[in-house]
RNA sequence: GGACUGGUAGUUCAGCUGGUUAGAACGUCCGCCUGUCACGCGGAAGGUCGAGGGUUCGAGUCCCUUCCAGUCCGCCA
């Protein structure tokens, strides 16, 4: 059966030819003994025609007559040019129909919750969520999957091409409270003790720098358990990448001709602000801009308009909310060379060699030359008020590693939900992923997150606190 | 944790200073229609006005409580 299936794209250089269609009723209007119906397929849609008299049998006609919406059907006919008077160029099957000969409904379809051929009125978010499936067959939605798929092929290609090889890391790892909140996942089998979600891959990439593959990037899922924002979700995806023997100038280098390329190859129609990307500190974004990501387009109503920019020195310390010294960014960040001096006097004023890649206001990128000696981090750990065991607790594994030929080394890691979102002109991210959580961090569809079994809970040794 | 906005038909929404039987569009169902593509025309069904309480002769509308959703702040190494 699929051997012989075309595709409704395929359409366009096939008039003449007897083909069989499978695909979804999309639109349909019925003219009496004359029935037209759009028939949707991952490829596009085609018109079929309907005429009763053409059809091979009652059992066709039959079928013809009953199709509603969201039916899937397979339709056999023959391509036809259409008439002069109903051609649609700006349609990619516009000058050509179905006429159909046989039809055959293959699953029929309850009434859809909304109305899958009217992109303008949205549904209600909670609604689409629920019905993802659905949602996802809004034409606008698979061009952003499919610009998605783009984007990451794009990311992936050219990681290859310039030598990096790409290495999965652990979904369950090591808690190290320093940062954001970490999910957390019992052990069943270490009663009391849990794994955590990697925030990133950060501690990681670093190990792999030290075990010598030099470039090194993954399309990695990162987990916060932070509350949502229209542009966070508590799983996201990074191009996360690092590299070994290398400055901040390299990263800058290397990330901009990607960038430049990425948008020029998916995104043509896109224009970018500026190139080289404007660079600015820290301190200039925050007097200039009021922020550390500043929102460089000349003109913000543009839908085209990428501005990129990068800010860079950023303070190593900041205050947090109880008055104690934390880590900016995060604590494996590399002092900038001039301030090294300033850690023992005075190191609120302290910049890292740290960077971010911003983008019509969106941080797009954090990252930063790392420390590869096991005395400056631990410096950074005492400045941070890290007591030596802790330091030994948490982070033994990194210092160790630092004392067996770390190379110098930092990265990068691209956002990749908020860069497909920017690229597709979305207000959110959770329109450029498939199956998003909702603000409070539910998925409605699936009714997670939800409760287990008392087995479940037994195996993993857990109570739960009224 | 906080602020703001919203919740009325399957969906998106309107509903004025409180006043008759709560409306529109789309969708759904039925009928007519041989060139439609937002098809058209005629008809029908469809409502716990988020929930609870209060004020009032009378509440979708005002007040209180509560639930839900969205956006933002806090938070996000």
């Amino acid at each position: 059966m699929l051997k012989q299936r075309t595709l409704t794209i395929e359409t366009v250089g096939k008039i003449g030819e007897t083909v069989t269609l499978f695909g979804w009723v999309h639109g349909r209007r019925n003219m009496g003994k004359l029935v037209f119906f759009d028939l949707r397929d991952a490829s596009g849609l085609l018109q079929i025609v309907g005429v009763p008299a053409e059809l091979i049998d009652d059992a066709a006609r039959t079928a013809l007559d009953s199709l509603r919406p969201e039916f899937v059907v397979s339709v056999t006919g023959v391509v036809q040019a259409r008439g002069a008077k109903q051609q649609k160029p700006d349609e990619p099957t516009g000058m050509v129909e179905l006429l159909a000969k046989n039809v055959a409904v293959l699953n029929e379809s309850k009434t859809p919750p909304f109305e899958i051929d009217n992109e303008e009125r949205q549904a209600g978010e909670e609604l689409r969520l629920k019905y993802r499936y659905l949602d996802l067959r809004h034409e606008r939605m698979a061009r952003n999957m499919r610009l998605r798929d783009r984007v990451v092929t794009f990311f992936r290609d050219y990681m290859h091409a310039h030598g990096f090889v790409e290495i999965e890391t652990p979904i369950l790892m090591k808690g190290t409270p320093e940062g954001s909140r970490e999910y957390i996942v019992p052990s069943r089998l270490h009663a009391g003790d849990f794994y955590v979600l990697p925030q990133s891959p950060q501690q990681f990439k670093q190990l792999l720098m030290v075990a010598g593959f030099e470039k090194y990037f993954q399309i990695a899922r990162c987990f916060r358990d932070e509350d949502q924002r229209g542009d966070r979700q508590p799983e996201f995806t990074q191009l996360d990448f690092e590299m070994s023997f290398v400055e901040a100038e390299d990263i800058y280098a290397y990330t901009e001709a990607m960038m430049i390329e990425l948008v020029r190859s998916v995104a043509p129609e896109k224009k970018i602000t500026q190139i080289p990307f404007p660079r600015m500190t820290y301190a200039e974004a925050m007097e200039k801009y009021g922020n550390d990501k500043p929102d460089i387009r000349v003109d913000k109503n543009d839908p085209n308009e990428l501005g990129f920019a990068w800010v860079v020195d950023f303070p190593m310390f900041e205050m947090d909310e109880e008055g104690r010294i934390a880590a900016k960014h995060h604590p494996f960040c590399a002092v900038h060379p001039d301030d090294e001096k300033l850690l023992d006097t005075e190191p609120m004023k302290v910049r890292a060699n740290a960077y971010d890649l911003v983008m019509n206001g969106f941080e797009l990128s954090s990252g930063s030359i790392r420390i590869h000696r096991r005395d400056q981090q631990k410096k950074i750990f005492d400045i941070l008020k890290i007591s030596a065991e802790e330091q030994e607790l948490r982070f033994g594994h990194m210092l160790e590693a630092f004392e067996f030929g770390a190379p110098p080394h930092g990265g990068f890691a691209p956002g990749i939900d908020r860069l497909v979102m920017l690229l597709a002109g979305e207000p959110n991210i959770r329109e450029v992923i498939a199956f998003p959580k909702t603000g409070d961090a539910r998925d409605p569809m699936m009714n997670a997150p939800s409760t287990v079994s008392q087995r479940a809970l037994d195996e993993a040794h857990i109570a739960i606190k009224k």
